[in-house]
RNA sequence: CGGGGAGUGGCGCAGUCCGGUUAGCGCGCCUGCUUUGGGAGCAGGAGGCCGAGAGUUCAAAUCUCUCCUCCCCGACCA
């Protein structure tokens, strides 16, 4: 392609709107235009991009035998009742009714067209096993866009469906789909995690996020170095270290218009960690009250409350049902002397049996000192805390690190969720009707893109990984004038072509200073600089992006030979991240 | 949804508090001449219902009201 006369608008100066490395290196690249919030337009150079992932994601999908299909986009909201999502994703999803008033809907993601699908046309268990994917646009109507390409309310996802008669295949197609995942990211020049993750409203049995560290990223992972414990902060582990056994008598003391944590345990003079939180919630359809216990010092995880109730809905107690509850406001609550016997009391394993707590006295302005657990209350026992920086790893004892990072796939294992919903089932070999047991697996495109910039750039612009650049080589001409540079880029333009390299050539008249910018801007791995100094000597000059290294090529090879005269094209180290 | 910030040629901004010439500057764009190894110089140009609507006023980018949009933090989120 000629510069000349490519859609390639690069900014010197950074749009006001973006704010991470990725979103400005994009607009100022001339990636990607925003049309709106959460929506936008890839320029050619971005598209390129996006369709040279696309083309890795569909090379490892068909590796491991999964069938590209392509679902629609527009769905009608019947199937979303089937399974009960309209209502779970009711906020992100965008719908309207047709012409005939019929409700319709822009898909979110596609597990119900797929159970459609496999309820069509799966009847028997010599129909399975079988995986289906697909690279498709998805709408969610987030309620904030942000960071650019990170979280926008309208990207490709690459979303596979595996189809299994038992547990084991479904483990299988597990463990196929995370190593053609590996790949896909260690092709796509990514340094990525692979953390235990939080199902959410997709459910089913287990999830694992591909993590890429970064400061634009949303997420933040725990990370033990020493025994490679890594998991979603969601669902992080981390060990408690519990003060000693200790028994002392109940008693309550005056702690006046003293609410929170932080407030009573310092005007009481002791450690945050030596108090008890008591969060009231009320469980849904039936209204029964939940105590919530944890220490004063740390924080409920709503992932693991989630995962403690099974997925059972809450809401938090309003305040005179606390009040009612407790005689006492908000602030003044504790587990002991609560007025109704039908309360269902969790507690996290930061509160142990024997070791007394100040707690709520649920008596207003009053808090109780020896509060202990297994004499004085009691309840079930979870792992509900939010993992801390520093904390020791529930593993090996070392001590936890956080890190930011872009969430780039998502594979889960669905179990019978859908089909049993949707009733796509099949028969077994003794005649028996069964569910089908799914997976599913999904990889945001447009993060690969993000995530590869953020990281892998410099203070010049993007370096792209060699198996994912728009381009491989740009044909750097810095006199126009010249006549023999011009003849002698044209040439090589041609030959590099004609070889299968893509190259670029940028024809535009512009000043060397200029054109050396914007190819820096672009990243495109190599760079062929034409100048009347080195023509002198009959060479081009090389330089490769990533390391910054200048090399003299003879024209004469260039032109005879361009792969063999440019090792750099097949330079492995080329399409690995910086560092 | 809570908090904060911002809408002025394609991009970055000034002007708004304190109303008053043809609304400025830089980048980019067009024409000409010069220039050519790290975002060239000079000269001449084009391009703006100042986010929208209503109001106040002799007069509104500027004051008032309503609305819309975008960004950031948080909550939320495959």
């Amino acid at each position: 392609m000629r510069l000349s006369r490519y859609l390639v608008p690069t900014l010197k100066e950074i749009p006001a709107e973006a704010e991470s490395l990725s979103h400005r290196l994009m607009l100022r690249a001339g990636l990607i235009r925003q049309l709106t919030a959460g929506a936008y337009s890839y320029l050619p150079l971005g598209w390129r991009v996006l369709r040279k992932i696309e083309q890795i994601v569909r090379e490892e999908m068909d590796s491991i035998g999964s069938q590209e299909l392509y679902l629609p986009a527009l769905q009608p909201l019947d199937i979303w009742n089937e399974t009960g999502r309209a209502d779970v994703m009711d906020e992100i999803m965008f719908k309207f009714q047709d012409h005939k008033g019929r409700w319709m809907c822009l898909g979110p993601t596609h597990e119900e067209v797929i159970t459609e699908l496999a309820r069509a046309y799966v009847h028997s268990y010599k129909d399975l096993p079988q995986q289906w994917y697909q690279i498709q646009i998805k709408f969610r109507d987030e309620v904030r866009p942000r960071g650019g390409l990170i979280r926008t309310r309208q990207f490709t996802m690459k979303d596979a469906y595996s189809l299994s008669t038992s547990q084991e295949d479904l483990d299988d197609w597990y463990m196929k789909n995370r190593q053609a995942y590996s790949n896909i990211f260690t092709r796509s020049g990514l340094r990525y995690f692979i953390v235990g993750a939080h199902s959410g409203p997709m459910g089913g049995s287990g999830s694992e996020e591909f993590m890429i560290p970064s400061d634009s990223g949303e997420d933040m992972i725990i990370i033990c170095d020493d025994c490679g414990y890594l998991a979603n902060l969601e669902i992080a582990m981390s060990k408690i270290n519990h003060r000693g056994k200790l028994d002392i008598p109940m008693e309550d003391v005056e702690t006046p218009e003293k609410r929170t944590i932080e407030e009573v345990a310092g005007f009481l003079g002791v450690p945050e960690s030596e108090t008890m939180k008591s969060v009231i919630y009320m469980l849904l359809p039936d209204e029964q009250p939940l105590l919530i216990l944890i220490r004063g010092d740390l924080d409920v995880s709503e992932a693991k409350l989630e995962m403690a109730l099974k997925g059972q809905e809450y809401r938090p107690a309003h305040p005179e049902e606390i009040k009612e509850m407790s005689g006492a406001e908000p602030g003044f609550i504790g587990p002991v002397g609560l007025k109704r016997d039908d309360i269902r009391v969790i507690i996290d394993d930061s509160i142990p049996d024997g070791v007394p707590f100040i707690g709520g006295a649920n008596k207003d302005n009053f808090h109780t000192k020896g509060v202990t657990r297994g004499r004085d209350f009691d309840g079930e026992s979870f792992d509900l805390r939010v993992a801390r920086e520093g904390d020791q790893c529930s593993h090996c004892d070392s001590a936890l690190r956080h890190e930011k990072a872009i969430e780039v796939g998502h594979i889960f294992k669905l179990g019978t969720k859908y089909s049993d919903s949707m009733g796509a089932m099949y028969l077994d070999e003794n005649n028996i009707e069964k569910p089908i047991i799914m997976g599913c697996y999904g990889i945001g495109i447009e993060r690969i893109m993000a995530g590869a910039i953020e990281v892998n750039s410099d203070e010049n612009g993007i370096i792209w990984p060699m198996s994912i650049a728009p381009y491989q080589v740009i044909i750097l001409p810095l006199d126009k004038r010249n006549e023999e540079i011009w003849e002698k880029a044209e040439e090589i333009y041609g030959k590099l072509w004609d070889a299968g390299i893509e190259t670029l050539l940028d024809d535009r008249d512009a000043s060397p200073g200029f054109k050396f910018k914007d190819a820096d801007l672009f990243g495109i791995p190599i760079q062929i600089i034409l100048g009347k100094r080195a023509l002198k000597s009959g060479n081009a000059e090389v330089k490769v992006r990533k390391t910054g290294e200048r090399t003299d090529v003879s024209l004469q090879s260039l032109l005879s030979d361009p792969v063999g005269s440019l090792p750099w094209l097949n330079d492995p180290t080329l399409s690995e991240p910086k560092e």
